[in-house]
DNA sequence: CGCGCAGTTCAAAAAAACTTGAACAATCCG
DNA sequence: CGGATTGTTCAAGTTTTTTTGAACTGCGCG
């Protein structure tokens, strides 16, 4: 749970002082949601490329290893935040980032935020249940308000996506 | 970077089945916004508590050790999710959640997101200046086009923050 | 076919994050 | 004071997460 570490340092020294720069800030911007720091390295190093990067670009350049650059390359493309460049007379594929934030936003919540919302109504829903059973009604009141607050919460959240979505993408 | 576990379970078996489903909603609740499960086990307990709990409490009912306790509780203070409940005739201090939203992500947004969009500001403005030093013009726009981009996205980010508290706050 | 390259998978290794517990500090009160 | 009690700190230990790399799959082409 730190709060801004030392400095983070890249390991890549194949990259000039800019492309370093670019990385690290995107390293601490996917710890910051909890996202491996593979997948800043890679979208980074992207992002501030005029040209579409294939995997071993990746591999080479970054200093990380093929795995790590295909699954990070995979997770992005779930995220919506990379995707193939079309034409390119090579066998290989080429990636380059997705840079509207609208979109970028968007594939993040909906792959990392909203699960985890459906699943909390889920267990809210027998959290419920189970207080429902209490024996003693001035505790079972005490309880029912706790919960409809936490109802009430995840209800704002669900709204609140949306809108969020909506205002960053201008 | 794991979605949706198969089964987060509660460590403490002193609890309640009711409490320990509390827990468990929390502890995934903290692990999404990327923090530690002990404070989400304790605010998960003391969230569902009709009355406040000392450390001691903490300790023995989450089966927990001292040193979590103390060090989850004063993240929990920093954050604002909790404070020390008044008049008890009692030399050990007792702590009850904050239950207002507003001022929930009040606190993780002063403590856990501000400071990192603070510091990417910063970072932001260097790797401008280094930009402005590439020989190529024709990459030399290309970049800024880029940087821009990015400091619009931390623009935005400051700006839907206050939105967000306010919007959640009722 | 069958070779060679691009990419994926996944068990094991490494790194990072969290928790523990014992020593320490602070405070209270007799 | 001085012993007891509450709470904090932090190095070491544990757990969790991420990365690695070697084996494998799939595909295109000769």
């Amino acid at each position: 749970m730190d709060t801004l570490p030392p400095e983070s340092q890249t390991r890549a020294l194949g990259l000039t002082p800019l492309q370093r720069q670019v990385v690290d800030f995107f390293v601490d911007g996917v710890r910051v949601l909890g996202l491996p720091r593979s997948l800043g390295e890679i979208y980074g190093l992207l992002f501030i490329s005029t040209e579409p990067l294939s995997l071993d670009d990746l591999v080479r350049d970054l200093g990380i290893s093929k795995g790590s650059a295909s699954q990070g390359l995979k997770t992005l493309r779930t995220l919506g935040a990379v995707r193939e460049a079309t034409g390119n007379g090579d066998r290989r594929t080429y990636y380059e980032p997705a840079v509207d934030l609208k979109k970028l936003v968007g594939g993040f919540i909906r792959e990392q935020v909203r699960p985890h919302l459906d699943s909390g109504k889920n267990k809210l829903q027998s959290i419920a249940e189970t207080a429902s059973l209490s024996a003693d009604p001035v505790e079972r009141e005490f309880l029912a308000d706790r919960i409809q607050r936490l109802e009430s919460w995840m209800n704002r959240g669900s709204k609140v996506l949306p809108m969020l979505q909506k205002i960053l993408g201008q």
